[in-house]
DNA sequence: CTCTAAACGAGACGGTACGTCCAGTCTTCGG
DNA sequence: CCGAAGACTGGACGTACCGTCTCGTTTAGAG
């Protein structure tokens, strides 16, 4: 997906038309491929998941459902590669500022702008649509519910940073608490419309994570 | 909806063809309604709820799609109705054994028992619908996230009961701890395909919940 | 197909818009049909069989593919009732003028007529098109190759009359000389792009077909 | 098209797969060609005119659509071609076994049987293809209608022959009739399903023909 | 007990989108 | 540098539902 197939494309010198497109060019592999991503893109912001239709992200893009369908099998997947081209991966995965509370904080907030660039409906309507399928391989991780991968084994990495500090002992720490900043963040992220506030991150570290891991 | 409008018909003496439908006779208020959230009830349980379409529950009822619109606008309000007609409200809302960590146990269980029935699908299927929209006033209150009603006043009383033996002081916890439990098992039986362990609730209440709150 | 379902529709009274369609009434029954058949007939004669989409024909007639596809499951058979609407099925099928060469002449020239309305390019397209399938319920009879039917007895009822005035002996003539003037009418007008001169037909029975029957 | 270009391929040394197709050689010029003419008319042969796509012509000969594009810029120029590498020419244009029916009957039954071999729906095909534009360049002679070229000279030197045998007066016979025999024989074969019986060659001529021409 | 208004059943209607197939054209890359 | 390979634009296919509407029938309830 992010291999430069076709990069370079209508070299200089051609006719372009009003739309910016080269007259006589045809698109094709990567261009194309950009073209339906924003394209899909730019309908998830403006009608939303549930209204969203592969037509109408063709005929947005100017191609035809097939050049889609070719790329894509069906909305979801669509919606995922256009997401995952869109939306810039959480940066700081393992935040180590020497504070437990700081590492915390900068880890849920690194989750929390991608997920509500994301929206709550797209990620209901996602999991409606794949549910029971495993989605692991093309979900970007921070949507996936109990990903045990990335995002916990961060807060592991913090959790031990800390110990090494003395603030925590991490034997005495359940799997439920460590995924348990995370699991609340997107619960929250899930179930409110409004973005959720800074206060709300800090609470959940201060009031419930903290006192639950510190010595 | 609940009244008792025309619940006798088809009297004694009348033919009856081998559906057990009575001849003749043609099915009007709650007669009809019943046999459409029956319908509704059995096409979700069957195809779920992306598949479940307006028509096919008006074929399956044996009806036809107007006498179903003319009672729900769309088919998250007649879901709605269907689960809140066939999922039992959970039972027991403010238990009071004399024990903090057996009331909050068995408020889970009361809850987990009837989302499981709904199912994670159906839940995310009407948050896409209704999203935005105001969905307290249909949604049964264990499905609305953030219902700042029934089940954070049963915590609630639950506390204040723990609270008089001594278990806790109630002042001290943040609404943020006093949602928790309920918000975490709601985030479990969304996320999970699988049906909830009795162990994993004892998880929340004993790891996280009753570390937090008991003096 | 005849009959009167609802021929009256919108009463005097209702506004009218621009195409003369009545506002918020909406096309049923015959006038729907009617309305298609006219749509589809039209295509033929501008675009040609090979050309004419189900799709057009809808848009054309201001409604949607599925009205149409409910009334005629293909192609072939919407373009037969077409056709069967708009084209005058042969006038005289018996014509008794006293004189066999007259009686003839005026029968292939009431054939001629509308299968030359109806064009050669859609006649070999129905060919295509219902290539093995029985057409006989479906096709008008003068299109049908070898109508045992109508055609045929109608040269029969002539050759009985002309037997009566002594023309000719009936007994001596074969089958096949009996169809042939339609048989090669309709193969000219297979095979051939002009229409029909009136000396092509004078030829057909001066020439071949009262030499083989006349005494 | 019957010229050899490059006949020879795949020489010998190269290594064949499975298919027996050469491995790391590609297929050009008459090799290339034949191949797409076979599967052309295979598909014929299976799917019949109708329903055979230049997209499957393609793949079933282990090419690409441009390829058959470039030889043949339609789907009826395309099974014109199969048709004549395909389909025997009809063998005995101009019999003279020294006498008349016999002669014709030879003539016919030679044009009988590789019109049997293309069938009714390819050729009712070709004509809605073909509507208007010119055929008789690619037609093969005995299916083109009104093909004054081939086929009426045919029956023309085999009445001259009758002539010099005194069994005809050519100066009376219209062209009408001297294209009669094998109109009929076409027309016949248009319109029926079923393979034409010699009986029914043998009425054209006796029936008919011959006494029409015979002094 | 009759009359009327409402609800029902049946299903057509206008409309949108589905996912697929094919016609032809164009670009790229391999031989 | 030709041509094989295959992606592209465009458009039609036939189907499924949506939510609305019409028509004729049945029923409940008022007078």
């Amino acid at each position: 997906m992010d291999d430069k197939k076709n990069e370079r494309f209508s070299q200089p010198g051609e006719s372009i038309n009003d739309e910016g497109q080269p007259i006589g060019t045809r698109r094709r592999g990567d261009i194309l491929e950009n073209a339906i991503l924003q394209s899909a893109w730019d309908e998830l912001n403006e009608v939303g998941y549930a209204h969203l239709t592969m037509e109408k992200v063709a005929i947005r893009a100017k191609t035809n459902k097939a050049a889609v369908y070719r790329r894509w099998p069906n909305k979801a997947k669509l919606v995922v590669a256009a997401i995952i081209k869109h939306v810039p991966r959480p940066t700081n995965f393992s935040p180590d500022t020497g504070d437990l509370r700081n590492d915390v904080l900068i880890l849920l907030h690194g989750i929390a702008k991608p997920m509500q660039a994301i929206g709550a409906e797209t990620i209901h309507g996602l999991m409606v649509e794949y549910h029971g399928n495993d989605l692991s391989s093309t979900l970007p991780q921070m949507m996936q519910p109990r990903s045990e991968d990335k995002l916990t084994t961060a807060i592991i990495t913090i959790l031990k940073n800390a110990e090494k500090r003395g603030e925590v002992n991490l034997k005495k720490i359940s799997a439920q608490v460590i995924s348990l900043p995370v699991d609340l963040l997107r619960y929250k992220l899930l179930t409110t419309h409004d973005p959720i506030s800074d206060q709300a991150v800090t609470e959940i570290v201060d009031d419930i994570f903290l006192p639950l891991v510190l010595v």
